[in-house]
DNA sequence: GTCGAAATTTGATCGATGTCAAACCCGCCT
DNA sequence: AGGCGGGTTTGACATCGATCAAATTTCGAC
């Protein structure tokens, strides 16, 4: 196979694009030391914000991109910082919270593998709105907003990949405060489980992808009301042991 | 002045559209059977959505558009139901809210003047995920969802505006997350009140431009709550009668 | 495998808010 | 001015979930 000078890649379609970056030159373009596996890759290229991109538009996308990881617990931007930039998360998952005045923290979202942040303030306000923090070991795709704003005006499906994320967004930010103002701590965590069993009704087995004590703030309760709720939901058929989780009949959570 | 014949407004600046739309005939441009007073029309003009348009992006959202009036407590449309359209409030308030299986309803949202709801199925859902009524009578302004899309597909500006009321409405969003699980019910009015007051620290006087209830729904509350809340104000300095609220000293609602 | 730290569970308690019912007040209409 | 009715307030109560502390389990590193 040849080996193209970067300035070409722009000629590139798609899936050549995505062999080409796996050879080392292509770091440069990136703009970034990484070092991306191939799950990585995959994760990032299925991003709504990536994907249904032309060539030339993703190669935009990817210049204006880097890699990072991160280990657990470290901050990623805080409330109040002018924001540069905005993230994808590529593995591992993500917290975005918000202070009280007396130092209690509130989840605001969990974002895990292809999930988004930050990205509403390509247009929105001028300060990050909430502190992000890695809540593992995570490696995030990071976007140069100002890049990114420009490449918007120029090209429409990248303006429609911002407009496809920002909705998704909206729409399960609206979804959890519907879920927090009406159903209790058994219930959303049945809803939880059930939105990640099989249609059917009869017996499922899941695995949580990561710490009880996220799914908690994911779902606006402390730890102690998510064990809770758990074992709330035994008398329901679910079984618990460690991240795995059983459920006898899946059409039986149902009713909760 | 002279009365161009209405396929010329692509060309027009702004200011021009906006004085020629108060005549008849762009009545039938705008295909709709409106009449918009000057209140109604200004608040339209300076939404998120139509504000910095280009005059030939403007007369295509406005082209895409109607008026419709509507009693207080009308459906406009109900969770599940295929989208066909978003709507920007002229004037009046809407309420968003979900339904529990027995029947409890928790609102998601209030839209006042000069707001969009329902915009993020431009790009998100094939279904409305929450039911939309008339808090009180309101005059709305409809988009066809597939004209706008087709626009927006046409026309950076309108992309633009897409994106800019998309972020808003997810800050807001996330916003709304963050103040139910951090703060108390007195808080949350403390928070009401202190971004609807003059910033320095004195006195300050509001009116409350709607029912108390729909305050209650917007907060997330009760409407038995919200008037505990505001109860509990008093000894802060608030005093509430009807829908005028006095605060004695600005600077003291912060740190509650 | 073992050890130690961290996460989770469990128990006890408390505060906050929803619910239901009744009293009240205010706006509005005649 | 009077009176009707919806919105609001108040009271009593039940429930949910937060908090603190302690016991227990799990996980990761060596």
């Amino acid at each position: 196979m040849s080996n193209p000078p970067s300035h070409e890649l722009v000629f590139l379609n798609h899936s050549k694009v995505q062999w080409l970056y796996t050879m080392e030159e292509t770091a440069e373009m990136m703009n970034s030391n990484l070092k991306l596996n191939s799950r990585d890759r995959a994760v990032l290229m299925k991003t709504p914000f990536l994907n249904g991109l032309g060539s030339s538009s993703l190669v935009g996308m990817l210049s204006a991109m880097s890699v990072l990881s991160l280990a657990s617990r470290t901050s990623i931007f805080r409330e109040g910082e002018k924001p540069d930039a905005f993230y994808c998360v590529l593995s591992g998952y993500v917290r975005l919270y918000r202070l009280s005045h007396e130092g209690r923290e509130a989840d605001i979202q969990i974002c895990g593998p292809g999930e988004t942040f930050a990205e509403c303030l390509l247009y929105g306000g001028d300060r990050y709105a909430h502190h992000a923090q890695a809540a593992e070991n995570v490696t995030l795709a990071r976007f140069d907003m100002q890049a990114v704003r420009d490449l918007a005006d120029e090209q429409k499906d990248v303006a429609r990949a911002v407009m496809t994320s920002l909705s998704r967004h909206l729409l399960n930010s609206m979804d959890c405060v519907a879920n927090d103002r009406l159903f209790t701590a058994p219930q959303r965590v049945a809803n939880y489980i059930l939105a990640r069993c099989p249609v059917d009704g009869g017996p499922a087995s899941i695995r949580l992808p990561f710490q009880k004590s996220l799914l908690a703030g994911m779902l606006g309760l402390a730890p102690e009301a998510l064990s809770r709720a758990f074992s709330t939901l035994r008398k329901t058929g679910v079984t618990v042991r460690g991240r795995a989780i059983q459920v006898v009949d899946v059409a039986a959570l149902r009713d909760i």
